[in-house]
DNA sequence: TTGTAAGCGTTATCAT
DNA sequence: ATGATAACGCTTACAA
């Protein structure tokens, strides 16, 4: 079933049957209508492929991710995917399933699917990505990280220095002054590095001194968001913590659980503050107080530059860090203490 | 950057461009070498819309998913591209957006990519799915739910009834007797009505009389079964539950929360049984117990499916119902009477 | 307003 | 073992 069976079913040429897909108005409506018929009767269903292979675009944008376990991932790709359909864009997902070479992989296999752009997510972007950006004629944008390639890339995030400053000024407010942070580990992702930083420059302001043997570092995830806090609690009685931040709301998830098993509560033994807002930190118990991000706006903001970028043709003009504004949600895992 | 450029470069012709990338060992080891070495060169990277036109064939699977924000889809997804690739296959990926006509739409979107096979998730396929599928020439496989079009359909699932009821005896011989139920809506997906189907078998099996009164409805998610729990919480005086089964993890979370706010603890006061095991189902407090799915395997058991019907050439020959085994977790979420 | 025809970058069939 | 050449199904000048 291809355009010319349409063409002759209507008894026009394949040009008009294009027409009439493409710029319905460039085609008389009786012709039009006509076409319109025949392809209803036969069913037809353009070929996006061949489509595609001639108009010398795909309408679709490339999303690299790094795992798609990640809990985030969900409402990030909401916002790209509702995004990109309101420009006529379709959404290709491709998951690095957390190596390094995955990621790099996902720059050529989307390149080869001719994706007008690429976002890509979360991983810090460093030289080695270099020869590979540098080849690459499609325009990238980076969401929740940044980049330390020389090749300039457009990011956006929110600023995750000030956001942890806000959890520490927060908990000071609250009476907390012995605090404690599970941070991101250093090498991972750039935001580990930021959020700590946050954290230390919360502290100063506040004229409390930085004690290394309040910091544990995790991978993100669950189970070293509870080993963290373990080792935390082996030194409880010497740092006698009131209150723990935290670089992401699923290592808050395993922190609050450690400090469960260890017969503490929260927040009446330790107040936690997570980083994210996942879906759950509502749903669990206490509900997590928690830095939100706004991931669907995130998203929906990658996919406007591109379509701007892609607009005038080709010419990132400007690069740089676009701040989104975070939001500090205040649930029931804090304390305020007297 | 084309097939040509590079058989400029080696001196050799399109063709055996082509060769060195699908069939290398029809070309001599020299020109073949020298190939990859322009190739390497002038970094060239093959068209996969050329391709696919050109082959008659997109190497993609099509995947069509009710919501990206399901908690259970990462994992889903994680089985179905792991089995993909194992086939040299990627995915494409449909968000129906839990609208039904997207839904239907998923099915020409895909097709209109021209991917080999179909994977459908969740929503149960009816009748009205019969046109779009009769006219669809690509193969469909149904996962986590199953059709009652008259189209037949492949599918893959847990035995919800069977999974149900083993939760149900599970309860009992914990000491449980006045157990209450929060089902799925009844309209909503078929493990709606099959899960409520377990329980009541599994309460008849041990004698117990089924009283509609202990069974609430929710829609899947926290919210509902937050107010489902809080509706059964409502009656509790008469009903005297001492344990309730969810047909999901996630509204078991939301009834977990409903008997905390109203005072009561679980599995103490009240014993909670969760269906998925998703991931946060170990991490929150108490530690959920609940059915496991298989979704990763579910995801490989289609893709196979869909491998071995386009392997032989478009014949589905039989198609039914396979039945993955589901596991019951045990964890703290329910406490033995004595 | 509509038709003709030349691509788009591959693959695949024939020859050689 | 390699090279011409005709598809694949559509878009898009250009012509009519």
């Amino acid at each position: 079933m291809t355009i010319r069976d349409v063409a002759k079913s209507a008894g026009v040429s394949p040009a008009t049957v294009s027409r009439v897909l493409n710029k319905p108005d460039l085609v008389e409506p009786e012709t039009r209508e006509r076409v319109r018929f025949a392809m209803e009767k036969l069913n037809f269903q353009p070929n996006a492929i061949a489509r595609g292979l001639s108009a010398q675009r795909s309408d679709t944008l490339g999303l690299i991710v790094p795992g798609i376990t990640d809990l985030f991932f969900n409402e990030l790709y909401r916002g790209i995917d509702r995004a990109s359909q309101s420009y006529g864009m379709k959404v290709l997902l491709f998951n690095a399933e957390h190596a390094r070479d995955r990621a790099l992989d996902g720059f050529s296999f989307l390149g080869q699917h001719q994706v007008s752009g690429i976002i890509f997510t979360s991983k810090l972007v460093t030289e080695e990505f270099d020869p590979v950006l540098q080849r690459l004629r499609i325009p990238v944008v980076l969401v929740l990280t940044q980049s330390t390639a020389k090749t300039p890339l457009q990011a956006f995030r929110v600023d995750d220095i000030k956001a942890v400053f806000d959890v520490v000024s927060y908990l000071v407010s609250r009476g907390h002054h012995r605090i404690g942070m599970i941070a991101g580990k250093q090498d991972h992702e750039i935001t580990g590095q930021l959020r700590l930083r946050g954290y230390e420059m919360g502290l100063q302001h506040f004229g409390i001194p930085y004690d290394p043997r309040r910091v544990e570092y995790g991978d993100y995830r669950f189970d070293e968001g509870y080993s963290a806090m373990q080792r935390l609690l082996d030194r409880q009685r010497d740092l006698q913590l009131t209150a723990v931040c935290t670089a992401a709301d699923e290592m808050a998830l395993g922190a609050i659980r450690c400090l469960y098993d260890n017969g503490l509560r929260v927040p009446e033994d330790m107040s936690v503050v997570g980083f994210d807002d996942l879906q759950i930190s509502r749903m669990i118990l206490p509900r997590m107080t928690t830095v939100a991000q706004p991931f669907a706006d995130i998203g929906a903001h990658a996919v406007r530059w591109l379509m701007g970028v892609l607009g005038q043709d080709q010419t990132p003009s400007e690069t740089g860090i676009y701040f989104l504004p975070h939001r500090l949600v205040e649930r029931e895992s804090v304390l305020t203490l007297v």
